[in-house]
DNA sequence: ATCCATGCAAAGCCTTTGCACCCGA
DNA sequence: TCGGGTGCAAAGGCTTTGCATGGAT
């Protein structure tokens, strides 16, 4: 397998970021699935080539990594749940910085379901969109 | 306020559900608000009305009226995280009978951001769009 | 009178964190 | 060498669950 370089973007050393055989063998798996596993699940990938890993280093650096935009995070919103009184499909707007989340008021696009059209095998009973970016207040 | 009836619907009864009490308040105290507050924050609103109600009945029945389709969850995916390999902005589908998770191969969708112009006053950064449905397998 | 729902508390699960030692640059 | 990184284990935080009691129909 191609060894992964993140040197030439020099975004670990910029960050006094060193690179660990943990670190790069995390981001090796990660890279090598086309599925998208769970911290757990990639920590028993993992294992198999640094026994001796822990679960809490592959934490660490899964957020390590996102923060530095090289993976990301499948989720939208935080890991506590939050619920809307009104079940009429709409869609939200979380604010990144406070976590506020807002109601819009623009209605299902059909667009987006259309948009799929052929380019997947499953059979889509739905969606489901966030925007995100600054609250009002969280602007200035 | 007016009170909630959910029983033109029929939900409750054709399920063996009762309407507590503690139900009732729990979706009032959700519909009335415009936040969309977590099972803690509920359980605090909710605890002024019912000071003795617990928290472990606030969950128990934001499930069950989120199965009845009485309220929503905000949150895409389940509770535990989920990372991707691939930092490039793309889409998601997931199943939902197995919580399966596979990439769409279509783009960042232009329109949209569009459709949302003029009305939020939030600074819009991005958006997430995940579709729901049943995988392959699933689907037989 | 049924049996679903509740309160309480314990258990579960995933994730984060403190600490002493290790090791990449 | 030096300070970020690691392993380990404990702590955290949210959610679920077991059980005896309560209450809606």
């Amino acid at each position: 397998m191609k060894k992964i370089s993140l040197k030439k973007t020099g975004r670990f050393e910029n960050q006094n970021l060193r690179m660990t055989r943990q670190r790069q063998v995390i981001l090796e798996e990660l890279r090598k699935v086309k599925t998208h596993p769970s911290a757990d699940e990639l920590y028993e990938k993992v294992k198999k080539r640094l026994p001796h890993i822990s679960l809490g280093t592959v934490y660490r650096n899964l957020e390590i990594l996102t923060r530095l935009g090289e993976i990301q995070h499948i989720e939208i919103g935080g890991a506590m749940k939050r619920f809307d009184g009104n079940a009429q499909s709409h869609y939200h707007i979380r604010c990144i910085r406070c976590a506020r989340v807002d109601d819009l008021c623009i209605g299902p696009l059909k667009q987006v379901e259309d948009a799929l059209a052929g380019s997947t095998d499953y059979q889509i009973t739905g969606h489901r969109l966030e925007f995100i970016g600054f609250c009002r207040k969280c602007s200035k």
